[in-house]
Parts: structure tokens; sequence; C-alpha cells
DNA sequence: CCAGGGGTGAAAATACCTTTCATGGGTGAG
DNA sequence: CTCACCCATGAAAGGTATTTTCACCCCTGG
């Protein structure tokens, strides 16, 4: 992507809708570059041309202007209504979850899946709203039949980590990429032999150095009162929930009936039908 | 409104995608008609010419595609490959936001709100999936310096329920509405004399004759691989996480500085930023 | 300071869209 | 029944938008 190139790309993030309305000429004096630029611009963004590049332009301006303020959600103010609350909440989410699933890396959530498909044993470390995270996909695991833990307590993880061996995986979940409280077992699972696997929203953060493979999830843009947690726990479920349909996918044959083990045995705890 | 225009109109009608991709000429060839044809019926509804109907049936498709085909999203199957499933997860998982977001009541919402926000102390009751959910919001509500609790084991949610009276608030979380580990500490809790709230995808189920406000979650359809307990999840956290907004809006002068402090104390156990 | 490579835009070439115009079929009056 | 007129229609010309080509020049590294 050259200067120019950029110029023109901008110009088409910026206002898609406006740019829809231009020709290749009049996209090229706007952005002070030429139509050969235009068009290559155009190549580079995926499109066998400008004319259609335009076309997808002018869908995505109507989509946005349907679902109207969806890209562009305002933070949510200390004095919205609360009907104003939930409909950005769940635009928000929406969004990060449309991210989070457009950023993932098939073949790297392919290969911990293949892992944990055949792990003798899995831990999952995260602390705090991560940790929960971890618990949700251990819930999970647990009724496919696998062996499974998230270890809330730092020391736990830690003790749990060195148990690990060639053959079992080790998960670590963190935001930041830079819990020291997460790193730490995920090393001594890493060193011992184990599968690792890293769900971070930072790639290059610390804890992917002794990770096998990364799944990244996306990072939205926190406001104050939304704190970063919100996202990024929508963001990781949704991988999490991936991991575990590949995982149960995988080794359908013994998963199916589990599952349906798991649901006879709630049955009881729940009162007759009343209605 | 000519005879062959008319078949070109209902052309475009039919497939306004399939329209979109066409040129004059190719539109031409697909209704036996001629280009000169095309170009009038693009001015007869309305437009400048065929290019800008062109433009305009490109968002027409675009819109009804985000629009139209989410709500039909296939089951996924045994044998999808990981990308499909990943991308029909995000896709259910954001159906589920909004159906919740449309279906949840906000009156009832902004009551739930006034009572947490003055509330001496608050018990979240949940089993399961649903009492990480729980510990979720109670995590939240620490953070901004209220008294929350979330016990996971059904016998201290009772013990816990009958400790609380007026003033307090008991939220019970359960899809199904029928989950007599989280019904009995509710009602416990109800007879007491506290406010208290039920979150359920059944807003008519036994759950909501102990609840003073009902927050009603999306049922979204299960699949065999994806248990109702992932998108009662995702619809349960959008609700927990407009209750804590909104408590967080209501408490602002305490709130603010309180989630501050919280960030500050989590600051040294990240290692330092590296590169 | 020079040589090489690549980014860049002017202009030619092409594809597409628009307009014009001749044709033919249909319709109503004679 | 026939004729004349009108208008729908498509072929082809004309014009505009897009694409390609190519030479220039800037920038980089030696």
């Amino acid at each position: 992507m050259t200067r120019s190139m950029q110029r023109v790309a901008e110009a088409v993030a910026a206002d898609p809708a406006g740019c829809a309305a231009l020709t290749v000429t009049g996209l090229a004096e706007r952005t002070g570059t030429s139509e050969a630029t235009v068009v290559r611009t155009a190549r580079v963004l995926g499109y066998p041309g400008y004319r259609d590049l335009r076309l997808a332009l002018a869908g995505l301006a109507a989509q946005q202007q349907s679902g109207g303020a969806p890209a562009v959600t305002a933070d949510i103010a200390v004095d919205d209504p609360l009907a104003e609350v939930v409909a950005k909440l769940a635009q928000e989410e929406q969004q990060c979850l449309a991210d989070t699933a457009a950023g993932l890396d098939t073949s790297q959530l392919d290969a911990a899946v293949a892992a944990l498909a055949t792990a003798r044993r899995i831990d999952v470390y995260g602390i705090g709203a991560s940790n929960l995270v971890g618990q949700d996909l251990v819930q999970k695991l647990l009724r496919i039949g696998l062996i499974a833990h998230a270890p809330g307590d730092p020391h736990l993880a830690v003790t749990n980590a060195v148990q690990l061996r060639a053959g079992d995986v080790a998960i670590a979940i963190t935001h930041s990429g830079r819990t020291d409280d997460v790193i730490e077992p995920l090393r001594a699972a890493f060193d011992r032999g184990a599968t690792t696997v890293a769900i971070t929203g930072r790639p290059d953060a610390e804890v992917t150095q002794y990770a096998d493979h990364v799944l990244t999830t996306s990072t939205a843009r926190e406001s104050e009162l939304r704190p970063a947690a919100m996202s990024s726990r929508t963001s990781q479920l949704l991988v999490v929930d991936c991991l575990f349909i590949g995982v149960a996918q995988r080794t359908y044959e013994s998963a199916a009936p589990a599952l349906s083990d798991s649901y006879q045995a709630l049955a009881h705890r729940h009162s007759p039908r009343h209605s």
C-alpha cells in the first residue's frame, strides 16, 4: 500500500457513501491523485476494478444508513436514557462479534481444536472476567467428556500447570496479554511440552511467546462507563464457543451421547412445567 | 410502461442482487430486450440512467442480504468447516443480541436499576452457566462500590437469601425459569421483603411468581451442536451489562472514582510493555 | 553523486452507458 | 378491409467512465 493509495483508501473509509457517488475522476481529484491510482487502490482492496468497488461502496452506504448509527455508535453517556443504553450496548457487542469473527485466524483455530480434541487434560488460565470465560469453556468441555480445569487462583494455576506434559493443552485467556498471573502458568505448561494456546486481544504481547497457537480477540474501544472487560468478554466467549464447537465436531461420536446424557442428568433439577 | 420495459422491471425486482452485477448489455440480453430499453426503464423508475439504478440496486441487495440472510442462518452442521462455524456462530449471537435488546422491557429494567442503585446488599442466584453470568455482574458491581455476592452453591444461596430484607435486592438468573435451586433462594428473599428480579427466557415460568421485576432474555432456537446455554448466556450477559451501566449512571458520583481506583489497583499486576 | 527500482500520473485504449434514428408492428379511422 | 399514423423497439453511433500503458521522477541505497 503506497502513500497515495492510502490517501484514497482513507477517503473511501471516511465517507463510503460520498465516494460511491463519485466517478474515478472525481475520487482522484478529491484525493489529489490520479485515476490510475484509484483503480490500483480498488485492486488492492480486492475488487476487480473501480466499478466494483463503487458498487460495494453503494451497498455499504445503504447498509449503514438503514442500520443507521451502527458503525458509528456514539459512546454511552451518563445521561442516556436506559432504552438508548440498551440499544447502544447491543449494537456495540454485535459489532464486537463481527470484528472478532472477521479477525479470527481459522488455521490457528483449527490447530487449537485439533490439540484439544486429543488432549489428555486441559487447563484454562484466566483472571477476573477472563476466568469466567475460562470456566464457561471448561463447563462445556466437561459436558462432552473431556477433562478440563480453570483454576481461579494463580497459585493453583501454576501448580496445575507443572503437572502438564506433551499431549496436554493449556489455554491462557488475557485481553491485555500482559497479565503475569496468567502468563506464568502458561509458560510453565509450555516449558513442560504441553500444547499452549493464547486467547488475547494483543497478538504481539508477551503471552504469545509461550503460545503455540494464538487466537486474536477484537479490541473494541472502551468508554468510561463501558469498561474494556465487556467487549473483550464478548469477544473471548465467541472464540471459546468456536473452540468448543470445533472440538464437538471432531469428537462427534463421543460428544453427542455425552451431551444428551448431561441434559438428562439435569432434567430432574427443574420443576415440572406448570402452564 | 411498455411491455418490454415491464420485463426489465420484473427482472430487476425479482433479483436485485443479480441484476446489480450485470451491465446494461447483460441485463438487456437476460430480458431479451435492448440496451436502450433498459436505460429507458431506469429513467421511468426515477433514476438519471442505468448507472445510478445499478448503484441503487447494489445498495438494496446489500441491505436485504444483511437484514435478510441473518434470520435464516442454517444450523451448524457436524461437517461444517471451521470458517463457516465461526461465521454462523457470530451471526447467531448477533441475532440473539438484537432480539434481546428488542424484547427488553425498559420500564422493568429501570425499576431493577433503581432498586440496585440503592440496595444495601445484592445477591445473584444462578447455577451452571447462569452462575458465571451472575459472577460477571457481581464483579462489576463490586467495582463500583456495591456489595454483591453470587453464591455458586445452592445451599449457600438459600442461607444467604434468608439474610435479606427490605432494601436488599435478589436477582435470579435462569433460562428455563424452572431451576429449583435458583427459585428457592429467590423465594426466600421475596418472602423476607427484598426486591427481587428475575432474568429468564420464560416470562411466564415459575420463577416470575417471586419476582418484582422480570427481565426477559431471548429464546433462540438451539441446535444439537449449539446448546441453548450459548445463546441464553449471550442474552443474559447483555441484560446484566445493561443493569450494570444503568446502575453506574445512577450512582455516577461514586461509581466513577471507584472504577478508576480498581483500574489502578490492577495496573501493577501487568508486566511492563515490551516492544 | 549515481544507478536502480518503484510509485505516480498523463494519455491512450477500452468498456460501458447514453443517445439517436430507422424500422416495424399495432391501432384507429376512413 | 385498407391506410396512415404513432409509438415501442433495437441497431448503431456517440459520449463518458473506466482501465491500461508507459514514461517520468522521486526516493533509496550504494
